[in-house]
DNA sequence: ACCTGAACACCGTTCAAGT
DNA sequence: ACCTGAACACCGTTCAAGT
């Protein structure tokens, strides 16, 4: 029989990447323990030490689950100002969809890492398209990747009084603000 | 004899707020357990719970400690961009010097507790100055002060490559973004 | 190869007891 | 009033042992 002890199939990383988005949706990352996901899943806590080097590591490798799950947005034929509200909307709405993820990801991401595979390559599309270009661009696309994380993590934590309103001005702000420099 | 058994003087609040803050920025937040806290002040750990209702709260504790070491540009004749640039500059001290009490701060912000004291003040007096008025006050205000955090916050963690462009960068954005809105 | 139980070194916190 | 020790219910992780 190669059937484990206490369940019917093998443990997967799929599985446990599963169990953990969900506890870490359900309660936050605190919530998420080793001993608990282990429970989740049915299997004695170390079972779980065969498929992930340890818990830091699990959470990288489900933010990254995370990250894969941006929608990037094409690159149709549309002036630079819609796509460029098109990736906030994206970002946003994967702040949304993991608020809790979202947040630690940002509090916890390093230097080295690119969490976000694609969306450098857009934003810095997006960028060109609006003219700017030369030493201003990784400078401009760092400042706008902070400043739409930092609008859309304060959204999620209810800090927004007027998350609709706001997003406009948000965008507004930015689109002008590039337009108008010198 | 007044003294207790393992110190010479009685423990105080702003003992354990000063320790707090030692580990915090030594070791992260991660690093803040109320064990080593009363270690590090020679006392049982169950000591700290007479000052304290928890480890929570002492975060919380030190987290508007932080806050209201933050710096409030006067109000000074200059025009509205020199006092933006002013009071960004200030956020941006604060974060330096609190690195990771400034990422917790921000990522377990709630709704209700405004932990920047006058900050909001000085924002809405700026942003009156440079002509937002009405619903756009409230509203531009959530915005600016998310970008600014979110900013510093990138800029902490070293995800901005050039950090003294990138700030200037940032503030010309938001000045010409509000001069040419409509 | 994959799983497990016992064990180690930690946590935050409660509670009854000390002075 | 302030402090303490023992205890409880948790952690993450190592290691030797099982199949």
């Amino acid at each position: 029989m190669a059937t484990t002890a206490r369940r019917g199939a093998p443990l997967t990383l799929d599985e446990i990447h599963a169990a953990a988005l969900r506890l870490v949706d359900e309660g936050g990352v605190d919530a998420l323990s080793m001993r608990k996901l282990a429970a989740e899943l049915d299997v004695n806590p170390m079972s779980l030490y065969h498929h992930v080097p340890g818990k830091e590591a699990l959470i990288q490798q489900i933010c990254v689950a995370m990250a894969d799950r941006l929608e990037l947005p094409p690159d149709d034929g549309t002036p630079w100002q819609e796509q460029l509200r098109a990736l906030a909307l994206a970002y946003h709405a994967l702040a949304r969809a993991y608020p809790a993820l979202f947040a630690y990801a940002y509090a916890h991401q390093q230097p080295g890492t690119d969490h976000e595979s694609g969306i450098w390559a857009v934003l810095h599309r997006v960028l060109r398209a609006a003219g700017v270009a030369g030493p201003d661009l990784g400078r401009t696309g760092d400042v706008l990747h902070a400043f739409v994380s930092g609008f859309v993590l304060a959204e999620t934590k209810g800090l927004i009084a007027e998350p609709g309103p706001a997003f406009d001005t948000a965008i507004d702000l930015i689109v002008h603000g590039l337009a108008g420099r010198s």
